[in-house]
DNA sequence: TCCTTATATTGTATTATTTGGATATAGCGA
DNA sequence: TCGCTATATCCAAATAATACAATATAAGGA
């Protein structure tokens, strides 16, 4: 196993907001704007949380318009959050 | 889902030394003084990051005389370990 | 083009984590 | 008891993560 590598997807997700963040959009993708919203956060803070789960391959982001669209894109993240589900 | 409780456990994970102490401890426990020699770290640096994984519940200690031997104690911890090896 | 909306990026102050030496504690054998 | 080994705890310096206002960018509509 790589630990520098896998300890870095585990840190992107043992954050409350970004954990919350992917089990939101583990059924539907969904925009920033959304997502700050339910939350409640700033717009700042949303984004900059939505770009290190992209940065990490959790999250794919796909443009639409002048929205972009985030989705959960790792299944061994998916695999992860179903267990700490239970 | 707890997010702040789950986000804690997965952040204890997320640091590449104690995700390899994780790793090492899933088939046999083991005392402090071998894990630190094994990963070539100080004393007080692998003491602490073992206190961090029992103070989330992932290691359990046992006292053997002198000795300190850890073991993993949460089954939810050893899944997603699998999941990582795969 | 100008305006508005959506999002990303930057800058920075604050807070948290990590590290490792020093020190404390505790068990065991001589 | 004394000394040795194993471990935990303390402390301070270094490093990293977080939050959020301000600013930049970019798309779409009037």
């Amino acid at each position: 196993m790589d630990y520098e590598k896998e300890s870095e997807l585990l840190k992107a997700l043992g954050h409350p907001i970004r954990l919350r963040m992917v089990l939101g959009l583990m059924n539907d993708e969904c925009n920033v704007n959304k997502i700050m919203d339910v939350i409640g956060i700033p717009q700042s803070t949303a984004s900059q949380h939505l770009g290190k789960l992209k940065d990490k391959g959790i999250l794919v982001a796909r443009k639409d318009g002048v929205r972009t669209c985030y989705r959960v894109a790792d299944d061994k993240v998916r695999e992860i959050i179903e267990i700490l589900k239970r």
